[in-house]
RNA sequence: GGCGGC
DNA sequence: GCCGCCAACATA
């Protein structure tokens, strides 16, 4: 894969494969222009990110093939149809260099890519199937015609309980080691025998994702110790200055180097807290580095949504202290306040670790004049909401979300800000605001590595090679 | 902010 | 005036 200018654009160039699905052995051979590089990695990241919502909130089978469809039509269309299959891949290979640096990012890259792999397979024509396990070249033999007259009685059998009879004596089977096709096992949907389960062509779906998953599963690994051995060592000089400038002047902390997740630092909180802090924070925060002072009930909402946040004690206590001592002294603020922080941190009295407020409690708040806490979708002035939306970025959507304001649902007012704000859908709905924040985190860490990622090649995109080159080599 | 202690 | 102790609850 090369990422050219945008000027440029070579068609691409055509491939073996006549079939719509691939399988994402090797690495593309391709051109890409730069500012597709980044589009279509957020397309498809919209589909997974769907998926992985769709699965999380427990959906059926028939639903999520409804939903895959849905989403894959929706954001991996293109105008130009030749241009869909070159979509497809690059979008996959830039997606599995940003999921292979953890554990955590690699089971659900891993996931939901298998997942979307299973519903499209389905969708392929049998031609088209067989030539996707031609490709993985599994290694089940057919059934020959001795073997399949003396198991035939017990294969129609379950093919009639299963109400998919057998057509004709011509149906090819293939003998798998059971194991290798948990789904159908479980589902009682082939006969099993020695140890092998009989598996008719078109039951042979489930065997290939399984194939396709741990192919996927083993080029993760392998794309991630490239990554970080290769690109740790040679280009760690050249590269950690672009991390860095970017993530100050753009979006967030240093998230590629791959720190602890899930624990934040007073140096990142101003960027996370604009990125990531649902608007009810987002106001205390301000207000907070506005009057250096927050009430009570401000403190205990922000306090512990901080806490959430990865915020760690002696962070914590420094951060407030830096604002307060500036409005009420430093020996007042140890004094008054400092004992709080720590019982909230569970490191006073009966030592509770409290968990952070949920949007109903926040929501069914009562602010008095001076508090800054509450939930602004219920509390603000329709005014005031606006500035603050606006403030958000919403855009256009600004209206969909007063109107559910106005039908005063405030948490479907905070989703519509998400979605609007990300440019991705959230099913699940926001009910919390630290579940905001990790929800978005996961956003904003796919899009600061692709900015890495675009930026580097725009810095060196005169040398001979680049990020996108190295995915060559990675990805072999 | 509430409750409580001196 | 000095001080201690409490509340919360999503969530895969
Ligand atoms: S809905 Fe929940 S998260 Fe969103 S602003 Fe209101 S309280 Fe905060």
């Amino acid at each position: 894969m090369e990422v050219i200018g945008p000027k440029k654009k070579t068609p691409f160039p055509s491939e073996s494969v006549s079939n719509t699905l691939p399988v994402y052995r090797s690495a593309p051979q391709l051109e890409v222009r730069l500012e597709d590089f980044e589009l279509y990695a957020i397309d498809r990241l919209r589909v997974l990110k769907g998926i992985s919502d769709g699965l999380s909130r427990g959906k059926k089978y028939q639903e999520m093939e409804r939903l895959v469809s849905e989403l894959w039509r929706k954001n991996m269309g293109h105008q130009n149809p030749s241009e869909m299959m070159n979509k497809d891949i690059i979008s996959h290979f830039v997606l599995r260099l940003v999921h292979c640096r953890t554990e955590d990012l690699r089971k659900w890259f891993l996931s939901n890519e298998t997942t979307l792999f299973r519903h499209r397979f389905k969708l392929e024509t049998l031609d088209a199937q067989r030539a996707i396990m031609a490709e993985f070249d599994l290694p089940y033999k057919a059934v020959n015609n001795a073997e399949f007259v003396s198991v035939k009685d017990n294969l129609s059998n379950v093919a009639r309980s299963i109400s998919q009879p057998l057509h004709s004596a011509e149906t090819i089977f293939f003998k798998v080691p059971f194991e290798e096709v948990p789904e159908l096992v479980a589902g009682r949907r082939v006969f099993i025998h020695k140890g092998y389960a009989y598996v008719a062509m078109n039951q042979v779906g489930s065997l290939v994702v399984t194939q396709f998953r741990s192919h996927l599963s083993k080029a993760l690994v392998l794309t991630n110790r490239k990554w970080t051995s290769t690109i740790r060592e040679q280009e760690k000089d050249r590269l950690t200055p672009i991390v860095e400038a970017l993530s100050t002047s753009y979006l967030g902390p240093d998230y590629s180097q791959s720190k602890e997740f899930s624990e934040i630092s007073i140096k990142d909180i101003d960027q996370v807290a604009n990125s990531s802090f649902p608007l009810c924070m987002r106001h205390l925060f301000e207000k907070l580095r506005e009057d250096h002072h927050l009430k009570h009930g401000g403190r205990m909402q922000l306090g512990l949504f901080l806490k959430g946040v990865g915020l760690r004690l002696e962070d914590a206590l420094a951060f407030w202290k830096a604002e307060f001592s500036r409005k009420v002294g430093a020996e007042r603020f140890d004094k008054e306040y400092a004992y709080s922080i720590r019982h909230n941190y569970g490191k006073e009295g009966k030592r509770t670790d409290y968990t952070p407020y949920s949007c109903q409690k926040i929501i069914s708040s009562t602010p008095g004049v001076g508090d800054h806490h509450g939930c602004p979708y219920r509390h603000f002035s329709e005014e005031n909401l606006r500035a603050a939306l606006c403030k958000m970025g919403v855009g256009d959507k600004i209206q969909e979300v007063m109107g559910k304001v106005r039908d005063r649902h405030y948490q479907l007012a905070c989703t519509l800000t998400f979605e609007a704000v990300h440019g991705t859908s959230c099913d699940a709905g926001i009910n919390h605001p630290n579940q905001y924040f990790t929800e978005s985190q996961k956003i904003m860490q796919s899009k600061v590595f692709l900015a890495v990622l675009v930026q580097d090649n725009n810095a060196i995109s005169t040398h001979v090679d680049n990020i996108a080159n190295y995915a060559v080599m990675w990805l072999l």
